[in-house]
DNA sequence: GACACATCCGGAGAGCCTCTCCGTTTCCCC
DNA sequence: GGGGAAACGGAGAGGCTCTCCGGATGTGTC
């Protein structure tokens, strides 16, 4: 068993990754397998034997950009104030999760699987590195988890995504506004009253 | 044009929303609307007949129960301290958004149309009287609106609601606690440091 | 270069779903 | 009890997910 791909089959899933991404940024996650496939040149069969479910295409759809992601906050963490990098990075969190009409936030809040699970792991890591590094500094309350924190901002994602075809009603908090809101809860309380 | 309804008609419609209140229960957004007619003895074009679209279907199922909600609310402001009422509100707004697996969210995420819009603008206002009467007494923030209030308190409920298959892994934050984080922020700061 | 063979492809098709259309039945009112 | 409006129901079109397997295509070997 060579470690290699054929290439064929190294093609097709590079052509099947760009249709996906093409009918993702389309239709979110009305996006019809089938199409991708179409898209891509390819029959079904092919599709399915290189991603067996739509999760898993997904993942791999939004990979890079899941790295990308993590590495930021090691960058922020190395060359920001701990409460600016902290900010930075769940609005970069959170403009991720917007992707593909708010498709990314889906696969985050799927069952953890063996080809989802790096990306939940990675992402779970960078942001309590972030949280801690800003507890360390004081700047954010300690009693505060990472799991909670970013369970609050992924619900900041899912209820400012807009499907395609409607875009936000006027008046409409954006998601700016209720990241700062958010903040407000993770910066230590001055004092009990 | 008699504005009453045939008596098989009225039944039908009743039967419907029996097996649609079952077949969500069980299922959550996957239930599908063939096996709710089935359910309910009735062939596919009387369910769709009655009920033109999904959301109008789960529109229907949910009546009664934002009506409650918003009764709830106006008995609150008038039994309870201000923000007793708010916390108290919320956590029922939450709870509520939580039926049928988190698919009761989705109805308040949709476009508002005419099946809708009485369901959307009748939480609106419950929640705008609720967090109003907490401002007022000086126990809410003033510079919080009633949307950034419940979009905030939305996203806690979708981001903890869990499909039918998949109870919710030991250490996920729970709704109660979000909460409780939430109103952190509601609470205006004692002082701006 | 040709051969053998593991790998990979494609598309037909089963099964389900949504939604429509229209001939038939059922109720309601006179 | 009879006429007509209102409502029913189910066949069926079209699409989607996912599987299966005969056939095509790279790849390492001689």
């Amino acid at each position: 068993m060579p470690t290699t791909q054929r290439t064929d089959a190294r093609r097709n899933r590079e052509r099947l990754l760009d249709a996906a991404h093409e009918a993702f940024t389309e239709a979110g996650a009305d996006a019809s397998l089938n199409d991708i496939a179409r898209r891509a040149g390819v029959g079904p069969g092919t599709l399915y034997r290189h991603f067996p479910t739509r999760s898993a295409l997904l993942a791999a759809v939004l990979h890079e950009r899941i790295e990308r992601l993590c590495a930021y906050a090691g960058h922020l963490t190395g060359t920001r104030p701990a409460d600016e990098a902290l900010a930075e990075w769940l609005r970069a969190f959170i403009a991720h999760n917007l992707a593909y009409h708010g498709l990314a936030s889906a696969l985050f809040l799927e069952a953890p699987d063996t080809l989802n699970a790096n990306c939940h792991e990675d992402i779970r890591n960078a942001g309590a590195a972030v949280l801690t590094h800003a507890q360390r500094s004081g700047t954010a309350r300690p009693d505060l988890s990472a799991p909670e924190l970013l369970l609050l901002a992924l619900g900041i994602a899912l209820t400012t995504a807009r499907p395609a075809s409607r875009p936000a009603p006027t008046g409409t908090p954006t998601p700016d506004r209720l990241l700062a809101l958010l903040l407000d809860t993770v910066h230590p309380r001055p004092h009990t009253p």
